[in-house]
DNA sequence: ACGCGTGCCTGTTGGC
DNA sequence: TGCCAACAGGCACGCG
């Protein structure tokens, strides 16, 4: 599950393959994998890639007019592709005119200026990722980028304790991208772990010294993880198709009733915000 | 404003 | 061995 070690570890791959390149065409084959408020991704016919950034969990492929400007108003060329993953997404470069896949739900045609071509897909076999080709002002129209939290690998901790402030579960918080952007399931259980903090425990009732080991926790577990090309449980890949290796440093994630490498006592399995959570009885109070 | 439950989607897993 | 419910999970949405 793509979380911010895997997009980061996606922009680090991708960037060298698209960015320079022109976009030649896009070809939508499911319509839902398009964001209602994206423009058509017709309208990228054109532009350059310019480079490819990450907020939170989203992938940023900044794009830009060329030498022969496309026609069209500055308010319906896009300036950036902003692309979600979510559970099964990949990007992956082919060759020019390979065939899409079963799960293939949009393309882009790519043109280097050697005249070189290939073709970028969007492949999700679960059909939850989106992608979204917008301009500054609709991607502020876009609640989910309007309301995304701090970087948390950019976070002090004057400002954590205030998004922690009157939250409950501190679980579900470090889950709300409003608070924190790109934490998921397994990066909130490695870094509640690493902190010895009860998953269930109110946020806005640690101590100073526990949202301390809770942020240099978060940054830790990202910061490895990123160092591991992100974790792959099963669908994961880079958009050089390699897998990930911090799955095999996990402490609690898809532990649950094994050892606790810390104390040795089982690790045992709840559902916190309504997702599965493993974590250590005996190490996190 | 917060938090909870449900739906979305499809492949995999586990129980009978 | 075969079938099917449960599960995985980020986020939108509706409700209290």
């Amino acid at each position: 599950m793509p979380e911010l070690p895997e997009v980061e570890t996606v922009v680090r791959t991708l960037a060298p393959h698209v960015t320079g390149w022109r976009i030649a065409g896009a070809e939508v084959l499911r319509p839902s994998a398009v964001h209602p408020l994206s423009l058509p991704l017709g309208s990228l016919a054109g532009l350059a890639v310019t480079g490819v950034r990450r907020r939170g969990k989203l992938i940023l492929m900044d794009v830009a007019p060329g030498s022969d400007p496309a026609p069209g108003s500055a308010a319906t060329v896009p300036t950036v592709i902003a692309v979600h993953l979510r559970m099964t997404g990949r990007l992956l470069p082919r060759p020019a005119g390979s065939a899409p896949g079963a799960y293939t739900r949009w393309f882009l045609d790519l043109e280097a200026q050697d005249g070189t071509a290939q073709r970028l897909f969007f492949d999700d076999t679960r059909a939850f990722g989106t992608v979204l080709a917008a301009t500054p002002a609709l991607l502020e129209q876009w609640d989910f980028w309007r309301s995304l939290g701090p970087e948390p690998l950019e976070l002090d901790e004057a400002a954590f304790a205030v998004l922690l402030r009157g939250r409950r579960a501190v679980k579900a918080a470090l889950l709300d991208q409003r608070v924190v952007a790109g934490i998921g399931n397994i990066y909130a259980d490695e870094s509640l772990h690493r902190a010895g903090i009860d998953p269930r425990r109110p946020a806005g009732g640690l101590d100073a010294r526990e949202r301390r080991a809770l942020l240099g926790a978060l940054r830790d577990v990202l910061t490895l993880a990123i160092a591991q090309c992100g974790s792959s449980i099963r669908d994961y890949r880079d958009a050089d198709g390699n897998a990930g290796a911090f799955q095999n440093s996990f402490a609690v994630y898809g532990r649950d009733g094994e050892p606790c490498r810390a104390c040795g006592h089982p690790l045992a399995r709840m559902r916190v915000a309504g997702r599965a959570t493993v974590y250590c009885p005996h190490c996190q109070r």
